[in-house]
DNA sequence: CTGAAAGCGCTTACAG
DNA sequence: CTGAAAGCGCTTACAG
């Protein structure tokens, strides 16, 4: 099975390479019958074009837009996806990619619609986004099916989108995989708190697929018999965590152990460490740089990835591979889930 | 920064791109003083060959030999290689990469050595191994220093050799995360055993060195207090380990934790089925089939991974560009250690 | 609407 | 020992 070179299409049809070229770039000024019989031809023997000619020769440049949350000290979390996009260009470096970002500020609105109009404007021929606030986003991705323009979903997911695919955790699982480990180490009649640290609950759905999973493994089974105790604090400032969570211990002394659904785990890792109840068993969301401290200190136990480094590469090859050669993907890919604890953490 | 071409280069040295390329390639039949002009050139110009004009224009295959123990029922481990392999190649595709197996029986000291005397005949440009038995691939890996043959390590790793790189677990880490999921779950008065299920421990070093980590933890601080017993099982038979735990059993009744230390910790999580032992937690290694069917039976509580099929990925990948650009690497990549429990374990 | 030609950067005989 | 030319498979003006 040789390559099928265009040259052969072109021999069999009778037309010249660059009529064949025409019509498989689909770039017109083709005769409406020839483009049928060089496309038959084509199918027959299964042409497909050979990347490394094509790069080498075009001069054409994939604008392959990004939009995500920008990366800051409280949410470095952020900052990974980026690694995983340059990760992703390094192995594509002998092709002609080009990435811009456009980065929100986390869970403002009229920003993040603002950075998507930026983003329409300077019209890329693949989006890479992580639709974070769904209403905003689904107006987005709307307009980029108008446009014919494909999209890829990273972190949060959408159903029932025109996305080419999306990249991320399977959130609800991944809720399990905490009660799970909160289960192995905790007493059997000790409580459970769950902590969502979030300005808007609803908008959010990986936060509240995760707790949704955590319940339902419990309420499915699992060693742990005690109460099952849910506090939402809206604001990661301190002051504000800190009361919630006094009213929380002082109504429940029983707690052995706490699952925040979110990055913010460092944050009740604080309030533990403070109050010095070192005993109760954390288990939280991502490898930020904060989190990792509360890890090594022990104060943090487990924390569950989702692998964003890994999402974005994926996610930018994928869409490469798409605009090169049409090739479509299952809608979702889940990545897996990670058990990270104080002696796998350095990896 | 544009490319520097090997006509750039030509132009200021004053020779033809011909005679550059054959400097470039040390293709020999080159003046020693206009060798030593172009290279010169090629250096301050920092000339990179564009890799992808060199893939389609040369007719030659990169031959790689893959040395690894052969798969089978009791050892499916060894299929996620081959799989990592392929996944490789697959990114690889526009280039010219051609990979070779040579599969040895596992612990077999003579086929091992049989199987690498074919992949030496055949003169590969590149090899990828698993030193499993150290001594014999001491051996081989003289040989292929004497050929001026690159190779890297995969699975178990050789200090002091000068292989290309180590892809694999810190097996003495691993040890640690197993200690570490041992101490959360078990309780802290119980005794802990740990499994050594091989034919010769002293040859199959990183069995060993998981084994010390696990001590090691336990030496250093942890919860449990228990005693920690040791015990060595030459065959993977079950009547002999029957034999074997059940005299451990017999002396400490009180064992409320298990390591094996390697792929064969199925074998032990049927005896503990096979005697109702279901409250004991089960540590072991590999996420092979017949492990998983017992993790999700929840007979085994974590198997620890060490990604086999990224490793090999990565190793293949990795061979290429040295090939190819004779770009070196640090020589040990460990790759992260991978915690499985039933909650993770479908991804 | 169609074809012939030049070019991408490198490699490969071949002539001298 | 060195250079000129053809070719890899595809794309890109350009001429008709």
């Amino acid at each position: 099975m040789k390559q099928v070179r265009i040259k052969d299409i072109a021999k069999l049809s009778g037309f010249s390479i660059g009529t064949v070229d025409r019509v498989l770039h689909n770039r017109g000024e083709v005769a409406a019958d020839t483009k049928e019989k060089i496309l038959k031809i084509a199918r027959e023997l299964d042409y497909k074009p050979n990347i490394v000619a094509q790069a080498l020769t075009t001069k054409k440049q994939y604008k392959i837009a990004v939009l995500i949350p920008r990366a800051d000290k409280d949410n470095s979390f952020w900052a990974m996806h980026p690694a995983g996009i340059n990760k992703a260009l390094n192995e594509l470096r002998p092709f002609k990619v080009n990435v811009s970002y456009y980065l929100f500020e986390l869970h403002n609105e009229a920003d993040f619609l603002s950075k998507a109009e930026d983003l329409l404007n300077d019209e890329p021929e693949g989006v890479i986004l992580a639709p974070i606030l769904r209403k905003e986003s689904l107006h987005i991705c709307s307009r980029l099916e108008e446009k014919g323009v494909p999209y890829i979903f990273i972190d949060s997911h959408i159903e029932n989108c025109g996305n080419l695919s999306f990249l991320g955790e399977n959130a609800y699982k991944s809720g399990r995989v905490a009660a799970s480990l909160v289960d192995f180490g905790v007493g059997a009649d000790n409580d459970i708190l769950v902590v969502n640290i979030a300005k808007d609950l609803e908008n959010t759905r990986h936060l509240y697929s995760r707790t949704r999973g955590f319940m339902n493994y419990f309420g499915e089974g699992g060693r742990n018999k005690g109460r099952k105790i849910t506090v939402e604090i809206e604001s990661s400032n301190m002051d504000t965590v800190r009361q919630k969570l006094n009213k929380v211990f002082a109504d429940y002394p029983d707690i052995g152990a706490i699952l925040v659904s979110s990055a913010k785990t460092h944050i009740v890792a604080s309030y533990l460490e403070e109050k010095g109840l070192k005993d109760i068993i954390l288990v939280g969301y991502e490898m930020t740089k904060e989190n990792l401290d509360f890890l090594k200190h022990g104060i943090i136990n487990f924390l569950i990835g989702q692998r964003p480094v890994e999402s974005s590469e994926k996610a930018l090859k994928m869409m490469f591979e798409h605009l090169t050669t049409g090739k479509t993907f299952s809608k979702e890919e889940f990545q897996p889930v990670e058990i990270i604890n104080p002696e796998n953490a350095d990896f």
